[in-house]
DNA sequence: TTTCTTGCAAACTTTTTGCACAGTC
DNA sequence: GACTGTGCAAAAAGTTTGCAAGAAA
């Protein structure tokens, strides 16, 4: 896993014709990097300290936008709750019910085995969302 | 996979404390037994035909109160979109990503698969959401 | 210059809540 | 009779949209 460069960033973009903005590298940057699953407020509220006028509508855009090309996938969970996903290799969200934190699970295995289970499924498979309960060490005391 | 009979859906309601109501039991009964996914909105207008008093509130309210005995699951998919699942054996949602079509697959070795998954990731799991996109047959065309 | 994007405000959708009345146990 | 549930209407929360001004190509 790389850190994505500036670059690459707007390459994408172009490849897909939509326009490189500075809004949008940064919100790409930051969801991209991020290993924690943001909400769109909690992106808006980062990206603001930089970008001072921009506004949720610009991050939902870019989002969406983002969720087009295949890069994030959105994770809604409740009303309340949609995270954003950067489509990185294989893994398992592991989900406190409680505090309703995210952790990802990767392993060698899981590439394997996860094989296993859509190879019984007939088919073009275009993506998948694995989400696992589990409490997390905070909330289990 | 047996017919839950109203007998089991008020013995259900009990032990949780709440109280078996016609309204209760006809929305359990509707959800419990479906095989398509529906959303809030189809569970009340087909409740609505043999209780035209009902109301959405009413469908939500239970709908939570299930999600907290544990028998379905919200799935949310998008802004507009919420699906409820009878939580029944382990199986994968099999998503069309045009449509959003949901087809549930199940198959014996899927159980098998899906501990060998779940077997290296310590703590005690309490559940799991399997999405899997795919184009439907309609859509495919 | 042309076309796409931003950012504001307003609109929209779904879901949740408060409360008086009614029903269950 | 005590307590919980219903159903209405209103509120809430998150997300989307229309549009004029601005920026990118």
């Amino acid at each position: 896993m790389h850190k994505i460069t500036d670059d690459e960033i707007i390459t994408l973009l172009k490849e897909n014709r939509f326009k490189a903005t500075p809004q949008r590298l940064a919100i790409c940057r930051f969801v991209l990097e991020s290993h924690d699953h943001p909400s769109a407020e909690q992106i808006y509220t980062t990206i603001r300290k930089d970008y001072p006028t921009i506004s949720l509508a610009t991050v939902y855009k870019t989002l969406g936008l983002l969720d087009t090309i295949g890069l994030i996938s959105e994770l809604r969970f409740n009303a309340t709750h949609t995270r954003y996903d950067p489509k990185m290799s294989l893994h398992i969200n592991i989900i406190c019910p409680k505090c309703l934190n995210i952790d990802d699970f990767e392993s060698n295995s899981l590439n394997k085995t996860w094989q296993a289970i859509i190879s019984d499924i007939e088919g073009e498979i275009l993506g998948q969302r694995i989400d696992v309960y589990k409490l997390c060490k905070n909330c289990k005391k």
